[in-house]
DNA sequence: GCTTGCGGTGTACGCTTGTACACAAATTGT
DNA sequence: ACAATTTGTGTACAAGCGTACACCGCAAGC
């Protein structure tokens, strides 16, 4: 029995703040669901987002003074998505052997995963509202910042100077917002195509790790 | 004496077909103009451009049948622009000391000629609607293709296979539109940070071509 | 246990938007 | 010289938008 009132049809009372988290989730699914559907975050209305979430569009308000407002939450959720993205690669062996291909495939795999939301950033990275924008900007260049200090506490690309390092990071993040763009209008599916942008994929990165730190070697010996 | 009917104020009877063109081009400007002022060209409407334009709403239809068809023709002169750059290019002195500094100011230089144009492209390349980012994607493989044909009539990165070229090419490309982005959106009259940009800029190129050779080479003799 | 506060609803408003139709002027082809 | 085509205008309408206000039911706190 359950102790609850024990009322015949009461699956769950759910406190309030619950459900008020519950309905604000709806919300932001139902952007990023649009959004999935080929619509830019920028054309979306209140209105279009609310009856995507199934409410009525005074409700929104409840939770966002507006639509920036909710998207900047999207950027937040993002950054949280990108942090567990480093932390699963941080687990990885460091086994050298090629770690770079492992790394992407992880990498592509985890972009499949969370497709709305690099869709999102992808979007947004350059060309919606100009407040997105920066704060888009601003946790990419966390998540390069992080990489870079990741590479420093493995050990790897050690004789780089910092610069340096920050700068190649900056090129790998690039790329990888380059491949996930590929990937992401891929129709479903593609797995031939697919596997040719991964390969593609691993050989920029190469080019750019193997030239930095050469092309580091060849000055500093000059 | 003008020889056309003398009248009293006639400046210029301008036929009718160069009257057309002009509110064509005052129409595709004022929806330039507005993206300059922050706007995301698919945020844009049909009767914001006509107004920005000084034209009655309807008068819009004359020229394009919605604002995608415009943005269409504006991609058509973005795609004209980077040609015009590739033109510029070639004639160049194939000078190698820092010819790769050289041809980054004046990229740069070129992007903040055409401003707006390439704020245009970085804003829409990945974001609007589905049509008008295709058009874009492919000028800018366009672009890409014919820069890694110069390089094999220049005689450059000889050794290199054409599609590791072609991929490099690619790089490339993809930095330059980075590079763009940045100086775009950064306040004018910032020297000290473009220049620091621009130097980072450089640094990378090298980088990519530093690591192509090389890297090409290694896996040759490997 | 009653009041209070909060999440959600319904109605309503003023505004902008895309588009349709009829029309004016004027350049063009014959 | 006349008629036809073409560019730009004015008016109009239905639809969608963001937002304000009054309201309702119910969980929460005294």
């Amino acid at each position: 029995m359950p102790p609850r009132k024990a009322a015949s049809k009461d699956p769950e009372p759910l406190p309030r703040s619950a459900r008020k988290d519950l309905t604000r989730a709806r919300l932001l699914q139902a952007a990023l669901t649009l959004m999935g559907e080929g619509r830019s975050f920028t054309s979306l209305g209140l209105r279009e987002i609310a009856r995507e979430a199934g409410v009525v569009p005074n409700a929104f308000y409840r939770h966002f003074r507006n639509t920036d407002e909710l998207g900047l939450v999207l950027v937040e959720e993002v950054g949280i998505t990108l942090r567990r993205l480093l932390r699963e690669a941080r687990k990885m062996d460091v086994a050298p052997s090629d770690m770079l291909r492992r790394s992407v495939s992880v990498y592509l795999e985890y972009v499949k995963l969370n497709r709305l939301q690099f869709l999102f950033i992808s979007s947004e990275r350059s060309g919606g509202s100009r407040i997105l924008r920066l704060a888009i900007r601003n946790d990419v260049t966390h998540f390069t910042n992080e990489m870079a200090q990741d590479f420093r506490m493995r050990g790897l690309y050690a004789h780089l100077p910092t610069a340096r390092l920050q700068m190649v990071c900056g090129m790998i993040v690039m790329t990888m917002l380059a491949a996930a763009t590929d990937v992401l209008d891929l129709p479903p599916d593609q797995t031939l195509l697919e596997a040719e942008m991964s390969e593609n994929f691993v050989q920029q990165l190469k080019i750019i790790l193997f030239g930095a730190t050469r092309l580091n070697d060849a000055l500093g010996s000059s």
